[in-house]
DNA sequence: CGGTTAATTGATGTGGGTCAAAAGCAGTGG
DNA sequence: CCACTGCTTTTGACCCACATCAATTAACCG
């Protein structure tokens, strides 16, 4: 049970030589599926294990009191949950699954090693750490300071961008598996407003969002608006 | 020239004993001075170093292009400026002085080298980036998800309980250098909106902000606006 | 063909922004 | 000691981006 994406960086990297190797079924490694919208990891649970999704989207989230949910990133194939959590017992936030999802597992003992032992796997973490915090970082930016045009626009133009890196794309129409609901709950409004803005997007003939497919007619004028340089 | 803070945890552990070896001068280590309100780093300027704060307030922030500013994180002395700088050549973000500082530079290969020769300093490192990745994330579902009220309780109570690690309080009484302008830059809004929360907030009874000191006179009520729980 | 979930559209409400004026309060310098 | 300047905070009046509520349509599916 290998895991199919392509190769993009650093997990896959990392990460396919444990699970190809004869271990499957030891608690070293495993790996598991799950249908779309069920929850994978819960905040706060301690687990032994660091995931990698194989197969599929998923979305880390924090789930707030006040009943809103706020998601920190898409995951793509080849991602692990978080590079953190290599380093915590614990996970800070929940995993859910976007599509139907392939994951694997490992022991994080086994990964935490071997990141020390092996100074390629430990930048290759490392590397991994700074990209997500950059991420994370330039998202609390965008959303503490622009407007709800800018937040969508600057969440397309990230998500488009990796999942150019992963595969190719043909005449600028992208695989998209999120509701409405999801890009809400990413950029901090409610779908109401997310379609209307949308609507608007597609009337100025910038993009369209339908049935799974984002479909980019005016690159630059959608930078224009949701880049931040 | 040593730092004055008390010791509260990872950075000061690491740093102390490079910072009291007779390197002082070398390029290994380097100590400066800055008054308030300049800045300190450039974000996305390459630099050989890693930053600790020694005395003094500071805060990390990114300018957007549209003119305003994200406060990222208020930083104490024995503050990393970012544990993640530990691994990239360039800052992804900006540093400017809150009150006037004293800093400490650190070689970055130095310090890499420790980091990978020393479990001790690793693990000390990789705490301290669980910590930050925590909070931003949890920063991040405030300011996408929560009331203006709510984001300005949230920084308060997050900014006190880091106070008084390093420090004793007495009746309840914080040393607070922001001025409203940083509280806005932080949680989102208009100087104008914090004056009027803070007004409204000080009317409760709850907490009363004065020149450089914040005084809490109803935690629960604040906790009960505030917390995530 | 009913039943469920997602997207759209309209009407109306409101939290926080914007603009502007005033007031408090250091410094600074005559 | 007082006027002058610059900075921060406060307050008021008004406005708008986005939320809320609610109804309609569209798509899917057993």
């Amino acid at each position: 049970m290998t895991c199919t994406y392509r190769e993009t960086g650093v997990c896959a990297e990392i990460f396919e030589p444990i699970a190809s190797a004869p271990q499957a079924g030891s608690s070293f490694q495993y790996s598991a599926v799950a249908k779309a919208g069920k929850q994978i990891v819960a905040r706060g649970k301690p687990s032994d294990y660091v995931f990698v999704l194989c197969a599929g989207w998923a979305f880390r989230y924090i789930q707030l009191p006040n009943g809103s949910r706020q998601i920190l990133k898409f995951l793509q194939p080849g991602d692990l949950f978080s590079p953190i959590s290599v380093f915590e017992e614990a996970f800070h936030f929940s995993v859910a699954a976007l599509t139907s999802v392939q994951i694997s597992g490992f022991a994080r003992s086994e990964v935490r090693r071997r990141c020390f032992a092996d100074a390629e796997a430990q930048s290759a973490i490392a590397k991994s750490v700074v990209l997500d915090a950059r991420d994370t970082t330039e998202l609390l930016a965008v959303l503490a300071q622009c407007s709800a045009e800018q937040r969508i626009a600057y969440l397309l133009l990230h998500l488009i961008r990796r999942i150019a890196a992963r595969q190719v794309i043909r005449e600028q129409r992208y695989p998209f598996p999120l509701r409405q609901q999801h890009i809400a709950d990413a950029v901090g409004l409610t779908p109401v407003h997310v379609s209307r803005v949308l609507g608007l997007l597609r009337d100025r003939g910038i993009v369209v969002l339908t049935d799974g497919v984002l479909e980019i007619l005016d690159l630059p004028a959608l930078e224009r608006i949701g880049s931040l340089e």
